[in-house]
DNA sequence: ATTATCTATAGATCTATAGATAATGC
DNA sequence: ATTATCTATAGATCTATAGATAATGC
């Protein structure tokens, strides 16, 4: 029943991916250690020699979950991204879509080390949609970022309005819209520059 | 051991208030129906006189966390809510602030007689927010009616990405700030045209 | 010999129900 | 007599641990 090291650490990092999706479906708290296991194939005796908690699971798993939004984010266009971001599409895949979507609620009663770990992704995220934003401290770059910021926050909160609506509700629908023609209307007249007085 | 009928149906309140804001500190799966019933002063066996299952209570107490920010924003003027509802005061206070930002992200996975009440609460929410918006059906009333679901999901989005921050974390007053400008200053120009070409 | 995984289980939950208790309201 | 609440408990979870098993890697 033993395999190679590094069969063993495919097998952990299977168990990241897998917790990482059932976590966005089911909520924390609605994914028991055995389940989860037993959906990445495996017994659930085996998860403490892998991770020490489930606690620490949940952080590696967001810090993955994240980096696929930041990845995803990375080869598009911000409007492209807005587009994907804001769709029915996303909106229904919970499992895959967005981590901070998906699991934003719950974390906020999590430990700090899952929190840190959405930090750190909202961080990487920034790098990514404003790398203008990234060093320096001037107002310009602080501008961009803000905006960054605020973007990211407004499309998060699209998303978690809208599954919060019954399946089918034209109100989920309409909350999209409304946020995806906003926020592609407020980056077209000028992408970094601010329309404050 | 039995009390007058008007106060049954006050104790049932009490069960419903004390509910709202347990859920809303910790989430629909970190409150068990003895720990709630205790908090309101009760032993757990009687729950089940009052409520048909622990999901009818969920949506009855959704209801009622909704009407509450409803009433709230009713009596305020929409710059004076935003600057409410996007403070530090608003975020850190999690078992009395905004339902759906608290519980959006838990209710997504609910059943859809949760997710009925928190539609129901945002349509409530547009009628005090966008008066104008209720009736009729033309471009106008239309356009002010997507302007109010738009700011609504950003302040929301706000919150649950600030709260998914650490503690004391830079990052989450920044996320704060952010928004709160950017939602303002989209207020400000004109209220209920749209800037579009 | 080491170690990745499995089997089995302890101890603490959680939802829901059954029957007892005791005060209201006819 | 009715009924709001309480006591006690069933049955199903859930996290975590202990010890067994069997293949790697020295």
């Amino acid at each position: 029943m033993k395999i190679t090291k590094a069969q063993a650490q495919a097998n952990r990092e299977r168990v990241v991916e897998t917790a990482s999706k059932l976590f966005r479906e089911r909520g924390y708290d609605g994914v028991g250690v055995a389940d989860l296991m037993a959906a990445a194939g495996f017994t659930h005796g085996g998860f403490y020699k892998q991770f020490g908690s489930k606690s620490d699971l949940m952080a590696e798993s967001a810090a993955c979950g994240i980096a696929q939004t930041v990845a995803l984010s990375a080869g598009a266009e911000a409007p492209e991204f807005v587009r994907y971001y804001l769709s029915r599409e996303h909106r229904d895949a919970r499992a895959t879509g967005c981590t901070m979507a998906a699991l934003g609620g719950d974390a906020a009663r999590q430990s700090d080390a899952v929190r840190a770990e959405f930090a750190a992704g909202i961080e990487n995220l920034l790098t990514v949609l404003c790398p203008e934003g990234g060093a320096g401290d001037g107002a310009d770059t602080g501008q961009a970022r803000a905006r960054s910021l605020d973007m990211l926050a407004h499309a998060v909160g699209a998303i978690v309005m809208s599954r919060a609506c019954p399946d089918d509700s034209p109100l989920a629908d309409e909350i999209l819209a409304a946020c995806r023609d906003q926020i592609l209307a407020s980056m077209s007249p000028s992408t970094t520059a601010g329309e404050e007085p």
